[in-house]
RNA sequence: GGGGUGUUAGCUCAGUUGGUUAGAGCGCCGGCCUGUCACGUCGGAGGUCGUGGGUUCAAGUCCCAUACAUCCCGCCA
């Protein structure tokens, strides 16, 4: 089965392969020196490769002294080639835990191919070493199979979408790298030209506007496994250069992007073994909000937001009524299991409410004793209260935990107390959920410069009846836009396009460019859509977080070879680095 | 830009109220060992306590600044 992994190279075996059949032949294995245990007359090593670990065993008797003096003074990670003959190990010497463990290889040659000083830390599974160091020298934390193993999911699930985008008629086509920077989004990775001094490329946010380009080229189908660079601050899913699985459809409504793109993630999950089923909920935006606070609701646990402010509108306890009279919402979660938590450890919960923009954060304990723990209680008339109680399902043993606040905030608020409490609880979220969020406002209000900006971005489409709300009532305004979220992650994201240039232009002064501005920034893609744009459509995946999530990591940096730490500094090589006075002056650069 | 946590041996960590020569496990080096597989066993080496100031008779420990890492908020159309 691993046959083609011993063509080309110096071994006729990988270090995975040898089982019970193989007995009696004569094999040559190389890779690194993994354990080396010496007893004295006789030493055993684990070598290692990516496919696996075997035993070989030094017997005075069955190699030369030389050779046998070799082996005691192996250490880990040195690179050697033994030949040997593969023997079956003794009953009571079997290793049942080791793939391998039925044989053992009788060495009869070594070759020390390379040796090894000591490296900084151990090579194998479920090392608790601090990232950077791994980091620093990632070409050894490469060596550990889980490390392994996730690149060849990463491997897998890109082969997959190729083959499945294919299958469909899709051309995978690269874009431009040294490309121009956009008006809006995040900030731009830029790039000095020489021959144009004062001049920049902006490294892509992603290739949208180039993939545009491509329907109207009439390139119809068009995928890429995308680079894309942010110049943002990190977290443990962003770093300053990702990749995208890119996607654009000509000819195409919103549900049919959405139909192609569940084959592709259906075929795609079947390749590397997780099962879900098809098709997808389609969750309206407004929906996601309501009912978990975010467009990315994590939808494998409950404890869903409840809204309350019709019930306290008029109660005594004047952060809640002036809330709920004033236009805010008062909403809460229950999260079942925490109703003995010590007040203390309650109390603590308002720092994450403060953290998400709460001012404060009220809450209601239910003991499994019978008793009531609240410093609000007292303010609720006993109707109020059995109406609360009712429409949060309590009993003994919960936690309420409110927001009073405007929609956005009671939302961002609830979400993350959501998150916390199913964390802190260890409330089980296995296997994977996959959700469509759908139809998200087209425009949102920019509260501190007044102005509009579009929610996904300025070239998705509005449906045709809320056309006339662009200019009066631009918040009503809906879209044809869909997420694919994964397990409480934006796992992609993709709009249908405006295609006529009328209603392009009209969505960019809605954003508050001026036509100059327009033409100035964006005069290619209008030029585009009057020259015969096809109706299109797309999406992107987050290539990264899409692996991770189906690796279980917590990080995308365990699913890239070589990341970049918080500060978007690469501990190995040294990158960003000085460049010299010359360079600097052949872009026409100085530093400040 | 803001907040939390952390930085002590190659790695992971402990280090009490500020008080003798800063410890442990793993790893490393040397000896012994023919059935181990986290081999065992005996011995040994290894430290500018992130950096710079300050308080003090005395600082790993207290204070200030700073760097780096990491998580979160802002930001990421």
């Amino acid at each position: 089965m691993t046959d083609y992994l011993n063509e080309y190279c110096m071994h006729d075996h990988t270090c995975g392969e040898l089982r019970s059949d193989a007995v009696g032949d004569e094999v040559t294995l190389a890779g690194w020196v993994w354990h080396n245990r010496d007893h004295g007359g006789l030493i055993f090593v684990d070598l290692r490769d990516r496919e696996g670990y075997t035993q070989c065993v030094f017997d005075p008797d069955c190699v030369s002294e030389a050779d046998f003096h070799t082996a005691e003074h192996l250490a880990r990670e040195w690179v050697i080639q033994v030949r040997g003959t593969v023997r079956a190990r003794d009953d009571e010497a079997v290793n049942p835990n080791m793939a391998t463990g039925q044989i053992e290889i009788l060495v009869s040659a070594i070759t020390v191919l390379n040796t090894s000083v000591t490296p900084p830390f151990a090579i194998e599974d479920g090392i608790e070493t601090d990232e950077t160091t791994r980091m620093k020298w990632r070409y050894i934390d490469l060596r550990r199979p889980e490390m392994y193993d996730a690149l060849l999911l990463r491997h897998k699930v890109t082969r997959a979408m190729r083959a499945a985008l294919d299958e469909r008629g899709f051309l995978e086509v690269e874009t431009p790298i040294l490309a121009n920077s956009t008006p809006e989004g995040a900030r731009d990775y830029i790039v000095p030209s020489r021959p144009n001094p004062g001049r920049f490329y902006a490294l892509p946010q992603s290739p949208q506007q180039f993939k545009q380009m491509l329907m109207v080229g009439g390139i119809e189908r068009y995928y890429q496994i995308a680079r894309c660079f942010r110049d943002e601050d990190l977290r443990a899913d962003r770093q300053p250069e990702f990749t995208q699985v890119d996607i654009e459809m000509s000819f195409v409504e919103n549900e049919e992007v959405m139909d192609m793109m569940e084959d592709v993630m259906a075929s795609t999950l079947e390749a590397v073994g997780v099962t879900h089923s098809f098709p997808l909920q389609r969750m309206q935006w407004k929906e996601a909000m309501d009912r978990f606070g975010c467009d990315r609701p994590d939808v494998r646990f409950g404890m869903e937001l409840v809204d309350l402010t019709d019930i306290v509108r008029d109660c005594g306890f004047k952060v809640f009524s002036s809330v709920a009279q004033g236009g805010g919402v008062v909403k809460a979660i229950n999260a079942k299991g925490a109703g003995d938590w010590s007040r203390g450890e309650v109390e603590k919960l308002a720092d994450i409410a403060a953290a998400n923009g709460a001012k404060g954060m009220a809450w209601i304990a239910f003991t499994t004793d019978g008793k009531e723990k609240s410093p609000i209680i007292k303010f609720f008339s006993d109707e109020e209260f059995a109406a609360l109680k009712k429409a949060m399902d309590v009993e003994p043993g919960d936690l309420l935990l409110f927001a009073a606040d405007t929609f956005d905030t009671a939302s961002a608020v609830l979400a993350a107390l959501r998150l916390h409490m199913a964390e802190a609880l260890d409330i089980p979220r296995e296997g994977h959920a996959l959700l469509w969020v759908v139809n998200f406002p087209m425009f949102r209000l920019d509260e501190e410069t007044g102005k509009y900006a579009a929610e996904h971005h300025p070239f998705t489409m509005i449906p045709e009846s809320d056309w006339d709300k662009i200019e009066t009532a631009p918040l009503e305004c809906g879209s044809y836009s869909y997420d694919l979220v994964m397990d409480g992650f934006e796992a992609g994201g993709g709009t249908i396009r405006i295609h006529t240039a009328d209603l392009q232009r009209r969505v960019l002064r809605r954003c508050g460019l001026t036509d100059e501005e327009i033409d100035v920034k964006f005069g290619h893609l209008i030029h585009a859509l009057e020259l015969g744009a096809p109706p299109h459509g797309g999406i992107a995946l987050g290539l990264d977080r899409l692996v991770m999530l189906l690796a279980g990591k917590d990080s995308i940096r365990d699913v890239i070879a070589f990341p970049k730490t918080s500060s978007a500094a690469d501990p190995m090589t040294g990158a960003p680095g000085e460049v010299s006075g010359r360079q600097l002056k052949e872009v026409s650069l100085r530093l400040l």
